[in-house]
This record gives structure tokens, C-alpha cells and sequence, in this order.
DNA sequence: ATACATATTTAGGCTTACCTAATTATATTT
DNA sequence: AAATATAATTAGGTAAGCCTAAATATGTAT
């Protein structure tokens, strides 16, 4: 029914615009999907004319109802399957994207209930992404960035907001791990680096370019 | 570097030629694959010169020691994948062909070597079928079609020669399953079919097409 | 050996999902 | 507003993997 190419596009579809919010370029598609400009162009028109997405010429695409079930349907089967291999086959949280991108798009409505189950019905992947059910709808949270938070905050870490190996290799590194509670000591205004007491123990300075990067609930 | 059409045409070829022991002709590819035979021919000369298979025109094909270990490969994935199904999933052994099917062309070495430890290692599949190792070996067995046996021998229940649904739900139905001993009281010559008792219990008559179709190992 | 049936191959075509190069829109700077 | 830069589209093309119809082998029966 829905093409491998299909559910690609619109899982970074989807992705793109939960980002900015707004309609997605071909460029951005482009650019994630890391395929021409003029092919997406081509694409879109195609996905358009089976209502997978709505596509205003030069101005970019968003899902109709349908592609945004579809695309929830891919997210989800990913996030349950990273779960599978961190839980259960002992892959680190670093490894397992790729593997997912191709288990992604198994199809069978049987295997994923099972897995579902078998899991335990987790309601987060191992980056802290939450995984929407059966139907597309997802738990609510209410979880903000750390650099949006203030001095004196505790918090508990409880995602990611960068997939990057290289990140959560540093945080793996750094003893950094979901479910940690931070507490903002200090922020040094000048570079905005954060001063942070983890699980009341250990005191630990992160850049910038981390704490923009760790989403956290406020106790 | 090997798409998914090479891959199941290695694993077909592969699977026909264990039956025949011959050369794999262009029609039962095509039938087994449900490919016009033209398309088949086709392909096979394009598979013949990336050194997967040699072809002789009008005669058939047969695996390179390259083509043949491909195909061991996406064998011993199918089978992984369809212990995992019925062992953690939780599925029945007629129900896992198809999934199985779809997991088998997942690319990553860590990935089975893992599932294959997550699973204990096992020696077969659900239907009683040999996983080959990573190499493309197998150990080795001596099992035999039951209708080969003779009245009084005492054999133990290996593997399925004939893998459709309908025939795994008739076993599931009477209630025989892997491992089970199977005495041979009595065969009718007139029909060839089998009175066994199973598990020293209960007494079963076996139609010839079940018994040309259970291998078994002689006790 | 010839005729017939079946299997295989050849020739020409199609769709999907990509590409490059050239053109046209849109946005930004002067 | 004009010039320039950037983004998007159009036009034309390619490879993979399939198809049908026609031609040619191969195997079998007379």
C-alpha cells in the first residue's frame, strides 16, 4: 500500500514540522532524506495526488489526516523496536537507530501488538521519545529544555533533543542517563554553561551546546 | 551490496536445488517466485555476471560458493527470526512465515549475532528446521521421512518436510508436535497410511500425504 | 525423423524512485 | 525598485525489476 520511500518521507515530514511547527520546505526534506531537491519536488507532487500530504507549490507540504496516522504508525514501530534492542538484546542507546530504520518498516499489525506487550507497553524509546499507541496519540508531558530552566530548578532528565551518536556518547561518558535528577546550581551567564548537582551527588559543568540539548521535567 | 530481489532469488535457488539436488531451472524459479519467467531470465544473467550464480542458457543455475553463502545467511536469519516469533512473541508455528519473511532481509551483522545469543544459540527453528551458524554450517542430523520407516520402529518427531499453514495447523490439531515419539504399530498398505501410537499413549491414523511429510529421527 | 508441446529466451515496454542541468520563483540586499 | 542570492520547479534521463508477445530451444510422442 504505502512504499518504502513513502513512509520515509513521511516520517521526516512529520519530524520537520513537529521542529519548527510551520509547513516543510523541499529543502529540508531534502536535506534529511538526503536526496535531491528536484527528485523530492517530483516526489511530493506524487504523494500529494494520493492525499498522503497537502502541497502548496514553492511553499512546501504538510500531512493530511491519513499521512499523519501513517507517520505516527512508522515512529511508532521505530521507537518500539529501539526498545527491543536496548531492553532486551543489550544494544547501547548509540547503536540502535539504524537497525530501527529498517525494522521500521516490517509490516504487521499482529507483530507489533505482541511486541508492544512483550515490551511491557513502554510509553518512551531509550532517548526518551515518547511512543505514540496504536492509534497515533501520545501520553502528555510536560517537559521543557534545561536551558530553559532557571538557577535553583531540579529537574529530571528525561530526554533528548539531539539523536546524535556522538552526543549520547558523550552523556553515556559523562554518567549521564534518563531518569537522573539535576539540580541548576549556577549558570555562568557569560556562555551560558550550566553548574549542575546529578542524582545529589555529583557536581558536573555542561556547555551550552548540551543543555540545549537535555529535555527535563521540573519537580 | 545485495538487494532484496537478489536475495530472494539466492534463498529460492538455494531451496530448490536442496530438493532436486539439480541445477534450479528458470520456471520453478519463476513459480516459486511468482515472476514471469522472461523477468526471471533476466535477472539471472544479471545475477550470473555479479559471480552469484553460473548459468548455463536453457539449462538452469546453481549457486557460487559467493551466492551460496548469501543465501545460508538470509536462511539463518529467516530461522532466527522465526524462533524469536514463536519463543518471545508468542506466536504459532503456521503464523510466522510471512513476518519472517520481512526480517530476514534486515542488514546488521551485531544485530543476529545478538538475537542468536538472545536466544540461546538453538539448533533449529520451530519447524524443526536446521539454523545454519554464521559460516553456513549446520550440524549435522539423520533424520528421515516417516513413511520410510518401517512397522515397529520407534522414531522421534524432527522437522516438517511440507511447511504450508494448513498442514502445521492439522499437526497443532492432532495434537503432534516437535519431539514427540511416534511408534509405527501398523501400516496399510493399501493406502500407506500409519497407525502410530504417540508418546506411548494415544494411537493416531496418519494419511500417506502426513507421513511423507514428517521427518523423524529413528530411536 | 517429424510433429507437437513445453520451456526458455529475446525484444520492446512500463513504473518507481532517483539523477543533472536549465529555468523560474521567492527572498534579501543595495 | 533593481540586482542578486537562494529555493523550487521543469525537462529530460537512468537503473532496477518487473511485464507481454514473439521467437527459439528442448523434450516427447507418434
Amino acid at each position: 500500500m504505502t512504499s518504502l520511500a513513502e513512509e520515509n518521507y513521511l516520517k521526516e515530514i512529520y519530524k520537520l514540522h513537529e521542529k519548527s511547527g510551520a509547513m516543510v520546505s523541499t529543502s529540508a526534506l531534502a536535506e534529511t532524506l538526503q536526496i535531491n531537491a528536484a527528485s523530492v519536488t517530483d516526489f511530493i507532487k506524487k504523494m500529494a495526488s494520493k492525499k498522503l500530504i497537502s502541497y502548496e507549490k514553492s511553499k512546501g507540504v504538510m500531512l493530511t489526516e491519513h499521512g499523519r496516522s501513517i507517520a505516527l504508525n512508522i515512529i511508532r514501530k521505530h521507537r518500539l523496536w529501539e526498545v527491543w534492542l536496548v531492553n532486551n538484546l543489550g544494544f547501547k542507546w548509540d547503536e540502535v537507530h539504524e537497525i530501527a530504520e529498517q525494522l521500521e518498516h516490517v509490516i504487521s499489525d499482529d507483530l507489533i501488538e505482541q511486541l508492544d506487550k512483550h515490551l511491557g507497553y513502554p510509553k518512551a524509546d531509550p532517548h526518551g521519545d515518547l511512543i505514540p499507541d496504536a492509534k497515533g496519540r501520545f501520553i502528555k508531558t510536560s517537559s521543557k529544555l534545561l536551558i530553559d530552566c532557571n538557577k535553583g530548578d531540579k529537574a529530571k532528565f528525561t530526554g533528548v533533543a539531539e539523536h546524535s551518536a556522538s552526543f549520547l556518547q558523550y552523556l553515556t561518558k559523562s554518567n549521564i542517563k534518563l531518569g537522573d535528577e539535576l539540580l541548576v546550581e549556577a549558570i555562568e551567564e557569560f556562555d551560558t554553561s550550566f553548574q549542575v548537582k546529578i542524582n545529589r551527588k555529583e557536581r558536573k559543568l555542561l556547555s551550552k551546546d548540551v543543555v540545549k540539548n537535555l529535555l527535563v521535567v521540573v519537580l
